[in-house]
RNA sequence: GCCGGGGUGAUGAAAUUGGCAAACAUAACGGACUUAAAAUCCGUCGGCCGCAAGGCCCUGAGGGUUCAAGUCCCUCCCCCGGCACCA
């Protein structure tokens, strides 16, 4: 019997879609699963990353649906972005044509996959159907003061020629580029998440199905640091100056303080500084350095002489610096600097031979001086030097200093957090225009609902030379203000394509609702979403911006949800020789040559098989022989059907068979072991010579999520009607599991001797005559003593002399 | 520096959470079938000693707890990821 995966494959397909099997309905009744892989940028063409994420989604989806849920497994496409508007450029090719011609390849090829989507529920983020309710969201973000316009330096990449969000700069460069990212003063538009910040950071501890590595990610970026604010002030004029500090517990070390240059307050203290001309040169230089520049080289910076300040908690005249090793983004843009205890301060106090003062012991060293010190002593101990506080140890100190300077009114409690609010303004055509228009008389004007959605003009022309394209089109710049009917301009920017995803998983429930982004009803049935699937570089951008939006969609009455995902599954990526395949390294394998040789249902199990769903998988042409050798084996297995009862050995092998794979579905997704587990059930009929159509058809069932195809045709093969959708997973029964007999190990001293077969559960006096007079026994125990006879049930013995 | 994850045969990996380390597969080697090849089937496959029976060693390194450690504890090395002159 030949098997023409060819035929096999596009048969099945094409029965699955004509019967719309994998259409998802609402149903009270059942209890429902939500399947969810992040979708697709519509690119023209999957890749093995696409091929291994969605094929691991499908296992999950069919093995759920199999188990009874009801189970909603969409996919659709991310549409707008960049290639878009590069494509058309270099085709000359309206980038929605281009786009709609991407999705309908790719859809050819998932398709091809045997993935089971339901298609109805497709969205594509460029349809104005689905943008209107970004600008929707927008505009309710902007009543609530969530949306607002600014002036600030933001990050620009040149290349690509837009500004760029701070978790959309990686390393320095742009994400999507790598260029080098420069800074520009821009006045855009902003997303508050930062209002969000606590319950971005709290919620983190719903997430008991995310891995600590996604969870660590969005902590680190959301960077909370909790500290205070001591209030220095200038000892000519009382001007204050306040610093940032989490080291509460040091500030009676504090020697001197030192401002940023690009402190404001230089500049209100500039007549008093009698050594300005040095101190404007300095300021100059550093601001000239990039800030990679300043971080490698040594600490550098001068004094502001002429001027000094206090220490608040002892009254200390000190001096001020400023050195470029200050940021002006962190805290307040200036430091009280404690040299004996922070090695930055050191290394500069040293160079500076400033004087330092020790104010916590360490515990390890006897006697220590300010001149024995070799580096700033940063661990716990007890305060010194510190007044009514000496004596105690120091981490209690940290919070009694704070609480003590905030009850005198010379400090505040105050957290810092490194999350900074969302840049979304973007200067490109391809994506949802902001829906505001700017008025002389009005000023910034949102559109109103009914004139939803700001449509993209389609008659545009783009060059790649420089400027939104949007600001070229006058019938779409110039309109007419929707408060007083003047004319007015309407803005250009497009918002960022982040946007777009951080809600798609919402619409996928209703998603060609009309009366607002979805349907609540819909929503609060589906939601959350059960499992979601997709690359682990998306562990901070869009995964916090898709927590962000769903709490602020929470806080709008239109979820009842305070994260959108339970679980995560973070899948490893797919390797070349030790390499992330990339077109510019050119060790790309293209998923369609691979269908066309051994078919989808061999390309799944090998991606499945190979490793576990999150480690990386190194691509190996020669194990994909492997797995198509397995499918042809177990193809083969229809040729020995007999219609006698299984043996009792393979009856509990297939029972064993069932729970393993069972658990390893169930606990985590181990599809490899799984796989494994079946094909030890394979061999194991082989050896057996025939298998009964009872036993096979479990084989045929276990097998089904992983190379449905196959499954079906053998499925029907074995002469069943309904489809194997229909059909239940199968159950074990522990009354096959059972054994009379079992094999036990014979450890002496820790070590395997011998084994002894004995019948299930027997005592341990028993075990121990039956042991202790074997001759392989008795050889190692001549001469010696029993101390101890450890038995574990049914498993080992182990003999102590 | 801080936080998170790792380190097991030639290779991808497995090990019921403290109980036979290396399941399953890939590669390699040997054999059967064949005029031959492919396919298929059978066998060998961590290291050292030994003709063999068998013995010793082995999960990054070292130590510890335990009858028993890949798994728990301590010290250290290395790799990957995130954050970082973060005060």
């Amino acid at each position: 019997m030949n098997y023409d995966f060819k035929k096999i494959e596009s048969k099945w397909q094409k029965f699955w879609t004509d019967k719309q099997v994998f259409k998802a309905k609402l149903d009270s009744k059942k209890e429902k699963y939500y399947c969810l892989e992040m979708f697709p940028y519509p690119s023209g063409r999957i890749h093995m990353g696409h091929v291994r994420n969605y094929t691991i989604g499908d296992v999950v989806a069919r093995y759920k649906r199999m188990c009874g849920y009801n189970v909603l497994h969409p996919m659709g496409f991310d549409a707008f972005g960049q290639p878009a508007e590069n494509a058309a450029i270099k085709h000359n090719a309206h980038p929605r044509e281009w786009t709609y011609k991407c999705m309908d390849w790719m859809k050819i090829e998932l398709k091809k996959m045997g993935f089971s989507y339901d298609w109805d529920r497709e969205v594509a983020t460029c349809d104005p159907d689905y943008y209107k309710w970004n600008q929707w969201i927008f505009l309710k973000m902007m009543e609530r003061g969530l949306a607002y316009k600014k002036a600030s330096s933001v990050n620009w990449c040149p290349s690509c020629e837009t500004t760029l969000a701070n978790e959309e700069v990686i390393e320095g460069g742009c994400w999507r580029c790598k260029e080098p990212v420069m800074q520009k003063d821009l006045e855009q538009w902003y997303l508050k998440i930062s209002q969000y910040q606590d319950r971005l950071l709290d919620d983190l501890g719903q997430l008991s199905n995310w891995s600590r590595r996604v969870i660590a990610m969005q902590e680190n970026w959301i960077g909370k640091s909790v500290g205070c604010e001591v209030y220095f002030k200038l000892k000519e004029n009382r001007q204050t100056i306040s610093v940032f500090t989490t080291r509460a517990d040091t500030i009676f070390g504090a020697t001197y303080i030192v401002l940023a240059p690009e402190h404001p307050t230089l500049r209100d203290i500039e007549k008093r500084i009698s050594n300005k001309d040095e101190v404007v040169l300095y300021i100059e230089k550093a601001k000239a350095k990039t800030k990679l520049e300043r971080i490698e080289k040594g600490k550098t910076g001068v004094e502001l002489k002429g001027v000094s300040t206090i220490n608040p908690v002892n009254n200390e005249e000190i001096p001020i610096f400023v050195a470029d090793y200050v940021l002006l983004e962190y805290g307040t843009g200036a430091i009280m600097a404690v040299p004996t205890h922070d090695q930055r301060d050191f290394i500069f106090a040293k160079e500076k031979k400033l004087p330092m003062r020790i104010v916590i012991e360490n515990p390890k060293e006897k006697t220590q001086t300010v001149e024995d010190l070799e580096e700033a002593y940063v661990g716990d101990g007890h305060q010194i030097n510190s007044g009514q506080f000496d004596g105690m140890p120091n981490q209690e100190a940290k919070i009694k200093i704070a609480q003590w300077m905030q009850d005198e009114g010379i400090g505040k409690l105050k957290t810092h957090w490194r999350l900074k609010d969302w840049l979304i303004s973007r200067q490109r055509y391809w994506g949802t225009p902001i829906p505001i228009v700017y008025c002389k008389s009005c000023g910034i004007v949102g559109v109103p609902d009914k004139d939803l959605p700001v449509e993209l003009p389609e008659n545009i022309k783009i060059t790649g030379e420089g400027g939104s394209p949007l600001l070229k089109v006058k019938e779409f710049v110039q309109v007419k203000c929707p408060k007083c009917k003047e004319p007015a301009r309407r803005e250009t920017d497009t918002m960022a394509t982040f946007i777009d995803s951080s809600w798609y998983f919402l619409r996928y429930c209703s998603p060609k609702f009309e009366k607002s982004p979805f349907d609540k009803k819909e929503a609060a049935y589906w939601m959350k979403v059960d499992q979601y699937i997709g690359g682990i570089e998306h562990a901070i951008l869009h995964l916090l911006y898709s927590r962000f939006f769903t709490k602020f969609l929470k806080d709008l009455g239109l979820v009842v949800i305070d994260e959108p995902f339970d679980k995560l599954l973070t899948q490893g990526m797919v390797l070349k020789d030790g390499e992330v395949m990339s077109k510019s390294k050119g060790n790309i394998v293209d998923p369609d040559g691979i269908i066309k040789k051994y078919g989808a249902d061999t390309l799944r199990l090998f991606i499945l098989f190979a490793a576990p769903p999150e480690a990386e998988l190194e691509w190996n042409e020669a194990a994909i022989d492997g797995s198509w050798r397995f499918l042809m084996r177990v193809w083969r297995l229809l040729e020995r059907v007999e219609d006698k009862n299984s043996t009792a050995e393979l009856t509990r092998k297939l029972h064993q068979t069932i729970k393993k794979v069972t658990l390893d579905m169930d606990g985590g997704f181990k599809f490899n072991t799984a796989i494994s587990a079946i094909m030890e059930l394979v061999n194991e009929i082989y050896k057996q010579e025939k298998v009964n159509k009872d036993s096979l058809e479990i084989v045929v069932l276990l097998l089904s999520p992983f190379m449905p195809h196959a499954a079906e045709e053998m499925w029907q093969a074995l002469g069943n009607r309904e489809t194997i959708l229909k059909t239940s997973w199968p159950t074990y029964d522990e009354k096959f599991l059972k054994v009379d007999r079992v094999i036990m190990v014979i450890q002496i001293k820790g070590k395997v001797r011998d084994k002894i077969e004995v019948e299930l559960n027997t005592a341990k006096e028993k075990l121990e005559e039956l042991v202790l007079s074997r001759d392989s026994v008795k050889k190692w125990m001549e001469g010696k003593q029993l101390k101890k006879f450890i038995v574990v049930a049914n498993k080992l013995v182990n003999i102590v002399i």
